[in-house]
RNA sequence: GCUCCGAUAGUGUAGUCCGGCCAAUCAUAUUGCCCUCUCACGGCAAUGACCAGGGUUCGAAUCCCUGUCGGAGCACCA
């Protein structure tokens, strides 16, 4: 199987789904599968030369290894031979009419003028494009197909046109002849011995273009499955390399890994494995319908990966200070991992003042457990310490809540889909170290990113995972 | 205009080929309960779907027709 990208940026969510799924068939199946980068469109299509390597990096994300990768601007040489062996066939002719003459000639399914060259003719005009004779329009290499086919789409279609613009890979720069997707493709499925395609409904007529050059060769069509597009729900941003790239662009997001892009970059970041993602894809199926992927079914399967490993955190977004009274416990030692003890306990101090939420500050008289330290009565604009007897939380009255120290914690940024949050964290986050993963507890599970100096003070950027 | 393809709960999916075991599977989501010093994890329960109309048949999610809705191609893009 193979996996045949084109190299014009880094890879969006919706990319993953074609490794994800025939990389697991190929554990499943003891199967075989290569990358093959698609570039032979150095113009409209025109490869972007930071993205081949990007692409390779996103697949290593996703826990996948190709067993093989090709680039089709390595293998022109390749498609020439096949071409002219096409030609003495009799099923190509060069044509140089313009692209308006013959769809019109096309869709009255009549053909052209140049349809009944002899194969000397041919070759010599094929010979020439292939040397650069031609400048960008003046002439196409055709398949004979079937001009009367019922469906128009099939009718003698393009092999190779001339390009003038150089392919930005250096190898390739010389070439000015290249040939189109289905025949390019269609060659090079048969020669690396693909048995099944798995390709989006776009290139629904493909396999039935590509038959007709299998016919003439007399090969054997891989089996090949269609399927729609994938749409994320949870995001602004259209899956589609072209509108992210032109976002960042125009400066609206900061990047591929923006916390807001549905990118593979940008879920790596917020801490998100790429196992999950393949999961979820693996879960989609093959469809040819369009479908709609849920990120809750991402998050589910990052969860099930990540929530016994996560060591848990205070952190508070937006904190307001209360002061404590009537002498609480002077630290607090809640444990790293509730189903961990043996993980050992954090040791966060608890001062003269702590930050909550504002959601989480009791109403006048009402009680509240501060998480690890204790129970505690909203009085006078203060917290009064009122024991540390855990049954007030059993018996279900008194709600536990997080907290950070007023004064000891460390000023947090957390990055999410929807903007930064300001926060404030207990002591030990400052110390936590970059890809570590944490969960703070009734916020979210967030990936340390950097520390950074904000003016003297040390802050912590985190990306934010999911609830 | 011509040519393809598709339609099962909020989302994804099983079942459709070879009609009955499907008052429809599983996951996720949502809600409630249990567990818990987290609104995490875990356990239990509830919610929720065969696009519409005809036809064939003893019997249709499954076969046929029509319609509706959606998607794709008809490029010297991939």
């Amino acid at each position: 199987m193979r996996c045949a990208p084109n190299p014009n940026g880094p890879w969006h969510v919706g990319h993953a789904r074609m490794p994800a799924v025939i990389g697991t068939y190929r554990e499943r199946y003891d199967g075989w599968f290569c990358v093959r980068f698609d570039d032979t469109d150095p113009e409209t299509k025109r490869p972007d030369m930071e993205a081949y390597d990007a692409i390779l990096e996103d697949l290593d994300y996703l826990g996948f290894e190709p067993d093989e990768i090709y680039r089709a601007s390595d293998r022109l040489e390749t498609y020439y031979e096949h071409a002219r062996e096409l030609i003495e066939m009799g099923g190509a002719y060069t044509c140089s009419c313009s692209g308006e003459e013959f769809s019109e000639l096309k869709n009255a399914g009549k053909p052209c003028p140049h349809r009944d060259k002899d194969v000397e003719t041919v070759l010599e005009e094929f010979e020439d494009m292939i040397d650069g004779e031609y400048s960008s329009g003046e002439m196409v290499l055709r398949v004979k197909t079937d001009i009367e086919h019922k469906n128009p789409a099939l009718r003698d279609w393009v092999a190779f046109r001339m390009i003038d613009t150089p392919h930005p890979r250096a190898e390739a720069s010389e070439y000015r002849c290249w040939p189109m997707l289905d025949f390019q493709s269609g060659v090079d499925d048969h020669l690396l011995g693909m048995t099944h395609i798995i390709r989006g409904i776009d290139l629904q007529d493909s396999a039935k273009r590509q038959q007709f050059v299998y016919d003439y060769f007399d090969w054997e069509y891989p089996e090949v499955v269609h399927w729609g597009h994938v749409q994320l729900d949870d995001y602004d941003v259209k899956v589609s390399t072209s509108t992210i790239s032109a976002l960042i662009e125009d400066g609206e997001l900061d990047g591929w890994d923006d916390p807001r892009a549905p990118t593979l970059k940008s879920l790596r970041r917020r801490g998100i494995r790429g196992e999950a993602i393949v999961d979820s894809m693996v879960e989609l199926g093959t469809s040819t319908s369009d479908v709609d992927l849920a990120m809750s079914s991402i998050y589910s399967n990052n969860r099930d990966l990540i929530d016994e490993e996560t060591d848990r955190r205070f952190f508070v977004r937006e904190g307001t200070e209360v002061p404590l009274t009537e002498s609480p416990p002077a630290e607090a030692n809640p444990p790293l991992h509730p189903n961990h003890e043996d993980r050992g306990v954090r040791e966060i101090p608890s001062g003269d003042a702590v930050l909550l939420e504002a959601d989480d500050i009791p109403a006048a008289e009402n009680r509240v457990w501060l998480k690890g330290l204790g129970c505690f009565e909203h009085t006078d604009d203060s917290l009064a310490y009122t024991g540390d007897d855990i049954d007030v939380v059993r018996e279900g009255d008194v709600d536990v809540i997080h907290w950070v120290p007023a004064a000891e914690s460390v000023p947090v940024r957390l990055r999410t889909m929807d903007g930064d949050v300001s926060g404030r964290a207990e002591p030990g986050v400052a110390a936590l170290e970059a890809d570590e993963l944490v969960q703070f507890e009734r916020v979210g599970f967030a990936r340390i990113d950097h520390h950074e100096s904000d003016g003297g003070e040390e802050r912590t950027v985190a990306y934010y995972t999911h609830p």
